[in-house]
DNA sequence: CTCTTTTATTGACAGCGTAAATTAATGGCC
DNA sequence: GGCCATTAATTTACGCTGTCAATAAAAGAG
């Protein structure tokens, strides 16, 4: 295990209390019997367990003005002090720092973002300290301290070592990030992939909260994919898994970087678009936002290639849903801001490929701001804050 | 919970002794100290958990001939004593009931067919009534009673409740067969999709022992997949998972009873294949033997069907590695027959489309018999016999 | 004021882990 | 051969954590 400098830390690291605590973090205020169920405890365990956290302040005991039963003894609501602590995420991109200071609930408090001048690792570890710094100095102001980070970026990361394998965007390659951050911050780091990160604050406060199987999958630059298979955030044998991008969906389609062809990326992704629109239209356009006025337009050629995009879309879904089954699939990114363009033809290729009750699964739309990955990134960090110990078995 | 006969059941019904037991019984015999490490207990725990067990005879010691260690203690091994219980196994498909009698190592010690004259669930209960009661009097002559019977179907299956939601080729639609069985037979019955319990018994007994994220593919009539994530077998949340026969592979491709085109059994099962070769070389192939045959003589038409059959098989492969990034996948199933007709292929395209270090996975054949699959269903008694409650969180 | 209903708490008990003690086998040394 | 040090497996003793069942608490209904 690498270095985690001493702060403040949980003060039950029992199964059940972050069990418990989790739950009652995620689906909101509950009474300690209704945690219970949901935690899959006895009542007498959530007693036992919220004591010490009602004694720290983490937990605080409300009074149910309404919903109180019509009979019987009130029940007494416990809910998460969002004030008690602060937690940072940062999700970087290539180009780009996102940070954001969240409560213990994990709500975003401050959001900053800051360029990235240049992918070299001090460089960016630098930076990436400057901007920690001052979402800090923001949590001075509201009194009270920030108790972990968490960083969230796209390609090969090893959560459980902190190491990050392999970084296509920043072009990193085995950088062992927690270790370094941790120096330089002086807090516990955590850092994770960025789909993953998303999908555990999906999973905690989104619209994964209180399933045991879902995906979500992010449009945008690429396709990614995020699954949580019996309550857990499926990372793969060697680290990878959810390369829904990488899907094929037509064997004969445009050439991928992957070196394959007609991979869901290859066609969906931000610049298969691009070069869809120009290949048809013969249009230069420049960028997604060019795109998507020239398909709003009504430009044909751009109408067709967002239809295409939908199509390997939806297709992707349904390959997603016939092999794990989940209750509902979340599909969110920055390419959404095109979704009108291409929600029909994903619902209807999904509809269309899923394969008996898979096709119940529910597939919804959440148009979440890089700050909700920042956001991810924190939910990481205030989940091992809870469990040191990986892999919390929610149900 | 339906009801289960009262019988003869396991000593110690504490999560510790289950997850022992199993251990033991999947992994050879055992150290106390091994078996602790891979179960993820103390020693003390084994040593509590395995004393009952002794008692009742469903584990044994072994003086360690061999391996034992050149100083200190020699350790004893402790392995389950396979004739101490039988349990019985039954597949089913349209035409036929196949029946293993098996002892609690779940090694097959009489296997017997019958064939299905009509698919009416009464009929077909009366036949498994029948083939019970012969390899219970089989049991009875090697001196130990039957346990349990597990009984694995096609189609969608709900293990909890023992209910058959629909079998496509029985035709049935919501048989509570487990409660209908269990009146009948006086045994507790479960009741599991085929494919699953396949995936069980390679848990277990096979390639996939000791694993925590694998895959079985089943080639022949129809494409199925069973899935291991997290050291649990994945069921999907409406019960249906595993579909990797209705992946697409080629949107452009021949149509699939399920109504889309180009899905992988539309091009890789054997009704698929045999078409491909009536089209290609307008030879009225009959069966499989007969395809398989005109491959093998070296007819062009019969081995691109082949050929084309591989490729989406490896296609299908790499979406599932892609996805979740197993360890493992074990390919099975009757259309192993004509392995060697597309081996390569499958090998080249899962190489080729696998992205990243998802390609690391181990592919590997296993020629497994129908009687594997009734296996398969009575390693599903074996393992509800140890543990009632359904999840058995191996590692 | 008592009964009913629902929630929260308490105390006895069981399962499992840790750590120290015990047992078993072996080689070296006299 | 007898004795002792060495090594490892197993067991015993004890503590922590969670469950079960009984009990207290807080209303409203009659």
């Amino acid at each position: 295990m690498r270095p985690t400098p001493p702060a403040e830390t949980f003060p039950a690291h029992t199964p059940a209390a972050s069990q418990i605590f989790s739950t009652v973090l995620s689906q909101g205020p509950l009474t300690r019997l209704e945690a219970a169920r949901r935690a899959g405890l006895s009542a007498a365990a959530v007693t036992k367990a919220v004591r010490p956290l009602l004694a720290a302040g983490y937990l605080v005991e409300t009074a149910d003005d309404e919903a109180r039963p019509a009979l019987g003894r009130p029940a007494s609501l416990v809910r998460v002090d969002g004030g008690r602590a602060h937690f940072i995420g940062l999700k970087a991109t290539g180009s780009e720092l996102i940070g954001v200071l969240t409560d213990l609930c994990c709500r975003i408090r401050v959001a900053r973002r800051v360029a990235l001048t240049d992918r070299q690792d001090t460089t960016v570890l630098a930076a990436m300290g400057e901007l920690v710094r001052q979402l800090r100095a923001e949590a001075a102001d509201f009194g009270t301290p920030v108790l972990g980070l968490g960083v969230a970026l796209s390609g090969d990361v090893d959560r459980t070592e902190g190491v990050v394998r392999y970084s296509p965007f920043l072009d990193w390659r085995d950088v062992p990030l927690a270790e370094l951050a941790a120096k330089v911050m002086e807090l516990p780091v955590t850092v994770d992939n960025d789909v993953r990160a998303l999908t555990v604050a999906e999973q905690w406060f989104g619209a994964g909260a209180g399933l045991s199987d879902f995906a979500v999958v992010t449009v945008g630059a690429g396709i990614g994919c995020g699954l949580v298979v019996h309550g857990r955030v499926v990372a793969g044998a060697h680290g990878v898994a959810g390369e829904i991008g990488h899907v094929t969906v037509d064997p004969t389609g445009p050439p991928c970087h992957c070196g394959n062809r007609g991979c869901v990326e290859a066609i969906a992704g931000d610049a298969a678009i691009l070069r869809r629109i120009r290949e048809t239209t013969g249009v230069e356009v420049a960028d997604t936002a060019e795109a998507l006025a020239l398909a709003h337009r009504g430009v044909a050629g751009a109408r067709e290639a967002y239809a295409r995009a939908g199509e390997a879309i939806g297709r992707g879904i349904a390959t997603v849903a016939n092999l794990f089954g989940p209750q509902r699939v979340i599909i969110s990114g920055e390419g959404l801001a095109g979704y009108d363009l291409f929600a029909e033809q994903i619902r209807d290729t999904f509809t269309r490929a899923a394969f008996g009750s898979a096709a119940h699964c529910d597939v919804r739309t959440r148009p979440l701001p890089f700050e909700e990955w920042a956001r991810g990134a924190a939910a990481t960090a205030i989940q091992s804050f809870i469990t040191p110990d990986d892999p919390p078995p929610s149900r």
